[in-house]
RNA sequence: GCCGAAGUGGCGGAACUGGCAGACGCACUGGACUCAAAAUCCAGCGGUGUAACAACCGUGUGGGUUCGACUCCCACCUUCGGCACCA
């Protein structure tokens, strides 16, 4: 062992160790109970950044710990590897997309392996290997055929700059969420998942999830917008027309003053057709037509009336039809009907359009609402009025009847409605999984068969400066022969959205060579589910949404037997500088490389999960990193002071009854294990085990420096200091393997079994009681720990100092704590 | 506007079940070592106050519950995140 911390030639050292060892390959099949960890694959753009160190840091923690308890881990890692950003660089350099991409992975391949990173690397996927996206295109057509993927002519979101359709997922604030660029609207042909198939199941099973954060289950639920509610049905006066709306509020049916359509309404035009109103609507139609829903929603409301009327069912009151910027086309029936007294956004436009207000649910029975005091809509429950068999009737319970009266008439029926909407996943984009379909002018559309699967992706491509996907210009790609009749078709050009490729990744890593199926059953339920997620909260929606989606598809499929992918999540903060999120454009960017560069992997780990605890944002230091390189020295120096006591020094007898400072060592030896245990597999704070572990290395320290060596109980101190060295492996492991091997360990400390605290040692013989007076500490003594709350008092009671303190008082209560406290009462 | 999280020294943070507020680290101050510096080691480090003790104040603000509140309850303020005409 060397006298300094080399931590270039040690970190090199262990990581070649590794490798050649294979010590961190796992295992399909076997006895041991599994843990599956997992951190959210990268996007290979280039270099890690802080973030991805802190995620995978994070992860190692938890991997390395579970291994040492004695699991089969599976950690793998592999590459979100298709996406834009290679398109881009090759239009910018030149570069063939796949070139950039496989160069990207190498680098930060080497990278993650700097980190020092448990991973089994002969799992590694990259969802751009054919490999990989060929099941990607498989499990597509098993959608396919069960009816969850079809195509439509829909009006959908268009980045101009990203030249492709988007998710509405992908839209932030009416902007592109790769680029910010406004998004426009475009009719298109588009294929969809039809993950509102499982909208109740989604929202069900988050109950299921008590391992996941509630932030990220409620923006989930939101997202799905469940509601309950009636579909009613109003007659068009004098056609066959009819209007279906959806409502919440089907107990404010007799209040409705109008009726309104959202401007792609089919009726709308149809309706005004030679009216007086004709000209008014196509213009409002026109203008409304080609605003963004955020333009739309973010404008005040406007609307028109279209010159037509429809018939109340309920009351047969004939109530003017018109078409406003407020009602959105895609949710519900894209028609809602106007109860201004009894929804805020009914009142302000009947105000503003001097539209009637009729008032039908009272706050209480006999308490008459007046509409001349009204300055806001009534949307609080209260009692059915002007409703006329319904009235007096508690409007809760008037929903339940106006359903069941709807549904007896044939004028409407109960219904839930979600705001989640099918999944868009075409892409007008080279960089992405083809889609397997071939369109034959005779046959239709027809599904790629599977023994042609992949349909592969040509890496010898040209980029033309108009945007479009080489693909189209690519007749050996898009020419094919019809898998139905023979006959010449061609091939779709889309690809699939990169969330495709990163909803079942996690299942790939489970049999990431097979060459005869997506996943292989057997070893896929072994493994699922992922016992441990960790990742970006920003993935909150999107990517776990997805993939909560198709576990459960390939649940009904019969692929597997788990229908929840992640068991547990870890949603880490991001790692800012200067208080904000770093970035080039900022300038406040710090470079792994250049840490991992100057201090060690080790270092850069330990002061990523040192400085916060996980699921916080992290304020990046300097000086703090200093300071964790710093302790990783201290941790050295004290090995190395005392290796040669350490060596071969007997292990410490449980039984034996130890003394003063040398109880106090083990004492808090043991109950640095039971701590950073607790810490590490319990709550995820390694922020606090790392400071355990060095309390427990400043106390070593105090030990070696108080107790001359002769003095010295080397089985304690040896205890100690291996301790010291398998606590901290999980977070620095190369200097753990470098200090083992220093203290005459053979093999990997790795492979050592995690320490186990021992209770006994943790046992104090005296512990500091504070007396309070009225609450307030007054005092600190030392008593015997084992004294009962009666003894304690008595004891306590008794001591002159204690009795200085309340005289010429009187004691009105004593409330003692054993090994805590007592507080003394008076008055 | 609605929903959620958070507010603790100069800074990052700790206090897990209502029981000593500020663990651990950073920064800073003083000392040791050194010709000197760096590194290292030792000590101090919330505020008012005192010669020094004592005492008092102190976890965003105001109230409450309790022997006892950073922790529980009510109201409010600020910051961050999500949703936002969803009928």
């Amino acid at each position: 062992m060397q006298e300094q911390y080399n931590f270039k030639e040690i970190e090199n050292k262990w990581q070649q160790y590794w490798e050649q060892q294979e010590i961190y390959k796992v295992e399909d099949l076997s006895e041991r109970p599994k843990y599956y960890c997992l951190e959210m694959f990268p996007y290979p753009s280039g270099k890690l950044h802080m973030g991805h160190v802190r995620n995978y840091s994070i992860g190692d923690v938890v991997a390395r710990c579970k291994s040492m308890q004695g699991y089969d881990v599976l950690h793998p890692m592999g590459w979100d590897a298709f996406g834009l950003p290679a398109e881009n660089a090759a239009i910018k350099h030149g570069i063939p997309p796949a070139t950039w991409t496989w160069d990207n992975i190498a680098h930060m391949r080497s990278q993650l392996k700097q980190l020092g990173l448990s991973y089994d690397w002969q799992r590694e996927v990259a969802t751009c290997h054919p490999e990989y996206y060929k099941w990607g295109q498989w499990l597509f057509l098993q959608l396919y055929k069960k009816g969850l993927c079809y195509k439509k002519h829909a009006r959908v979101n268009w980045c101009p700059d990203c030249a492709t359709v988007l998710a509405n997922e992908q839209v932030v604030e009416g902007a592109c969420e790769r680029c910010s660029s406004t998004v426009v609207q475009k009719q298109l042909d588009q294929w969809f998942f039809r993950i509102t198939e499982y909208s109740q199941r989604l929202l069900d099973d988050l109950k299921r999830l008590p391992g996941w954060p509630d932030k990220v289950k409620t923006m989930q639920e939101n997202w799905i917008g469940r509601s309950e509610g009636a579909e009613l049905t109003f007659k068009v006066d004098g056609t066959e027309d009819e209007i279906t709306v959806f409502t919440t509020r089907p107990d404010t049916v007799y209040g409705v003053t109008y009726m309104v359509l959202a401007a792609e309404h089919p009726l709308v035009s149809k309706l005004s057709a030679g009216t007086p109103e004709e000209a008014a609507v196509t213009q409002f139609v026109n203008r409304v037509g080609k605003q963004t829903e955020l333009a739309r929603t973010s404008s005040e409301k406007e609307g028109v009336f279209i010159g037509a009327y429809c018939i109340n069912p309920f009351n047969g009151e004939k109530i003017p039809i018109l078409t406003a910027n407020y009602v959105l086309y895609h949710y519900g029936t894209g028609a809602v009907m106007g109860v201004p007294a009894h929804d805020e956004r009914d009142f302000e436009f009947a105000k503003k359009y001097n539209l009637p207000i009729k008032v039908v649910i009272y706050p209480k029975e006999n308490q008459e609402l007046r509409l001349e005091e009204m300055t806001e809509a009534y949307t609080q429950d209260g009692v059915m009025a002007n409703s006329g068999p319904f009235s007096g009737t508690p409007n809760r319970q008037g929903i339940r009847k106006v359903i069941q009266y709807a549904e007896e008439q044939g004028v409407g029926r109960g219904i839930i409605n979600y705001r989640l909407r099918d999944w868009l996943i075409s892409r007008q984009r080279y960089w992405g999984n083809p889609i397997p379909i071939v369109y034959c002018e005779k046959c239709g559309a027809l599904p790629v068969p599977d023994h042609q699967l992949p349909v592969m992706l040509p890496t010898d491509v040209e980029f033309k400066p108009t945007g479009e996907s080489p693909l189209k210009s690519r007749p050996d790609f898009v020419n094919t022969t019809c898998p139905e009749c023979g006959g010449p078709a061609q091939r779709e050009t889309d690809t699939m959205d990169t969330f495709v490729d990163s909803s079942w990744y996690f299942l790939r890593y489970t049999s990431p060579r097979d060459g005869e199926q997506a996943w292989d059953k057997e070893k896929a339920d072994r493994w699922m589910g992922v016992d441990q997620y960790i990742g970006g909260v920003e993935h909150a929606i999107l990517h776990l949404l997805y993939s909560r989606f198709f576990t459960k598809v390939f649940y009904d499929l019969g692929l597997l037997s788990v229908d929840e992918p992640f068991d547990n999540l870890l949603t880490q903060g991001m790692v800012l500088k200067d208080g904000t999120k770093m970035s080039k454009s900022k300038g406040n960017v710090v470079s792994p490389e250049e840490i991992i560069a100057r201090y060690g992997a080790d270092t850069a780990r330990l002061f990523i999960l040192f400085a916060a605890p996980p699921e916080r944002d992290l304020e990046w230091s300097d000086r703090g990193v200093e300071g964790s390189h710093r302790f990783l020295n201290r941790v050295w120096r004290l090995v190395y002071s005392v290796k040669d006591q350490v060596i071969g020094a007997p292990a410490v007898d449980a039984n034996k009854n130890y003394v003063g400072v040398h109880k106090e060592m083990r004492r808090l030896t043991h109950y640095a294990m039971k701590k950073v245990t607790e810490d590490v597999t319990g709550r995820f704070n390694f922020n606090t085990a790392i400071s355990t572990i060095m309390e427990l290395v400043n106390g070593i320290h105090t030990y070696r420096d108080k107790v001359a060596e002769v003095e010295r109980d080397a089985s304690i101190l040896a205890e100690a200091i291996n301790s010291t060295i398998i606590l901290l492996t999980p977070f620095a492991p190369h200097i753990a393997e470098e200090l083992w091997a220093a203290t005459g360990h053979q093999g990997s400390v790795h492979k050592e079994p995690w320490p186990v605290f021992d209770p006994a040692a943790l046992v104090e013989d005296e512990v500091e009681i504070v007396v309070q007076i009225n609450g307030k500490v007054r005092e600190r003594l030392n008593v015997s720990a084992t004294l009962n709350p009666a003894e304690l008092q008595q004891y306590v009671m008794e001591l002159e100092s204690v009795k200085a303190l309340i005289t010429g008082k009187q004691v009105v209560k004593i409330i003692p704590v054993p090994g805590k406290l007592i507080n003394i009462v008076v008055k």
